[in-house]
DNA sequence: CTTATTTCTGCAAACGTTCCCAAAGAATGC
DNA sequence: GCATTCTTTGGGAACGTTTGCAGAAATAAG
């Protein structure tokens, strides 16, 4: 591939001469700029981008690393960052961890090679290991999802022992009193734990709860449909279900109208995240907005002013969140 | 940052050596090796893959083009053909060109300076700018979503005219017999063109057919409510809808549905593309499945032979679909 | 037509690696 | 103990740029 010395060779210049016109530098003739101009052209001259980072030390690159790309958390924060990460100018290098841990790990350290100038993270969980890898990093690391900052991780959570509490209040408020929620893997702080911590608070809170089963499943229709078929034969007086994400809650619907009973009347239900499968449900589901493109833009922001200004001026930022009421709550 | 160099002294070797350790040559004895591994540890080294690129002319990146990040399509095909890229020991280096034509084309040439060992670009239209923006291209371009054969450009697509003639078939053994179409923006041959002419194709062949409407709208549940709308009161005899997406699908349900007749009984209907959201709505959308993680796959898999041999063995490959049948037809 | 000033251009070092080549050290054979 | 072979190491060029510095060319001034 044709680089800098054969355009100098073919203008009949040197290659500094050749560089400046490229970079259109103040100073060059006009005549010579052109000529070179035609060089450039001849040859089908490409500029090499990484001789060029190389030289100046810098990538213009951000690493991303996601658990999966399609699911509506990752997918639209994954619109939201790159917005603002290519306004600025940079590229976004991408990674699909496959909810796998080692590999998170690996690709942070891959990351650092590559000399990306700072990495998003969206967590599923948070383990020994992996607050390590993100210490080892030359490169500051933003953590999405998941609450670092206990291990000064700069993050951008949501409001989820918020969105919890509240929705304890809201299945009260409808008139429920036997109240399950259907988690995720435990290792999910966010999701799972802080969730469920917060509707068991507004629970105590109100003091009209007497029992509280916490079931665990995957984030699938599926999943949802299953946990809930179970929890349904083990404890009959169910009347309000809190469910750790949307689509797990419209496996439980599915699962409440088998069993002959009304979601929304005979049991309310709740899911969070607000996708837009639970607009098109029967019966629309009741649900919290969770404004995950934005959360990716955020997160993009403030990881950019990380790398500028090399000091954290936000160590978490906790998103709010948005009642959504529809049918089945 | 620590380099090969500041090692070197560090464990009074020369950089060769440090070289040869930290690529695990042949032929360094095991107590310079200790001696240098303890010096990598001990200043942090990271090696910088910047440099070695450039050494070795190499970067296992490949570049990925997409429109948006958030729809069914290429959350799918992200999902697909990232992990056959990194199984392949590559990265992705990811642009959102957010469907604006110009961005697509900057975003080549910047992958060519980047020194991409290949593009694959989700294509929502194919211009002339664009097909020269491809022939330009030192590396090779895979399309995915619109056909390129015609310029010799290798593209998998999916069987966009086979889909449109079987919609055809499947709305007229369900008894359709004035069909309309809603199709998205005419710049998008596939989505819109080919499916609509499969479409007339078929019904022209069945001569069931007294007339066929044409509307077009964009990618949304709300357009398609809209646009159904308009049809509704333009055209009242509709029996038989094919909308060339999903989404599109559920928001003529929805006008259906609001006009007081029922979807699947009054008046048949067919989307594409077999998303989720088909399954949860009521009634349920018979669609047509396309695999789009498994074009994502194809086409990464296509590229890395591209790369491989220089040579395409594939110029066009095109995906079946199937036939999802459900309430809506 | 000098000299001083300004504008333009080329040389060469540097960025951090890899890897060829030669040289030094160690081991072996006689 | 010396030649021979094998193993281990170091020197330095190269990858394709950018850029400080100095020198050349052009222009202005006297």
């Amino acid at each position: 591939m044709a680089g800098l010395h054969e355009v100098a060779k073919l203008s009949g210049v040197s290659k500094s001469t050749v560089s400046r016109v490229i970079n259109n530098e103040y100073g060059v003739k006009a005549s010579t700029k052109e000529k070179v101009q035609k060089a450039i052209d001849e040859c089908g001259y490409v500029a090499n981008q990484v001789a060029r980072d190389l030289k100046l030390q810098k990538t213009n690159l951000i690493g991303v690393i996601v658990p999966r790309m399609s699911s509506n958390a990752t997918a639209k924060g994954l619109d939201g960052l790159s917005s603002v990460i290519e306004q600025a100018g940079k590229h976004v290098l991408l990674a699909n961890s496959q909810q796998d841990n080692e590999k998170e790990i690996e690709y942070i350290k891959r990351f650092n090679q590559k000399r990306v100038e700072g990495i998003l993270l969206y967590a599923t969980h948070l383990d020994k290991a992996l607050v390590k890898a993100i210490k080892q990093s030359t490169v500051p690391v933003v953590l999405i999802g998941q609450d670092g900052s206990l291990f000064n991780i700069p993050s951008i959570i949501h409001d989820d022992v918020g969105v919890g509490f509240s929705a304890g209040m809201r299945l009260v408020e409808a008139g429920a009193s036997n109240i399950g929620f259907i988690g995720v893997n435990s290792q999910d702080i966010a999701v799972d734990q802080c969730r469920f911590q917060g509707l068991t608070q507004s629970l105590q809170h109100s003091k009209q709860i007497s029992a509280l089963f916490h079931s665990r499943g995957e984030f699938t229709i599926e999943s949802g449909y299953q946990q809930t078929k179970q929890l349904l034969t083990d404890w009959p007086q169910l009347d309000g279900l809190f469910c750790a994400t949307d689509r797990i809650a419209i496996g439980a619907m599915k699962a409440i109208s088998e069993a002959n009973k009304i979601p929304g009347k005979d049991i309310k239900v709740l899911g969070v995240g607000n996708d837009e499968l639970g607009q098109v449900c029967t019966p629309s589901l009741s649900t919290f907005n969770y404004a995950f493109d934005l959360s990716g833009k955020k997160s993009a922001q403030v990881l950019l002013d990380l790398i500028e200004n090399k000091q954290a001026d936000v160590s978490k930022l906790v998103m709010s969140f948005e009642n959504i009421s529809r049918q089945s709550c």
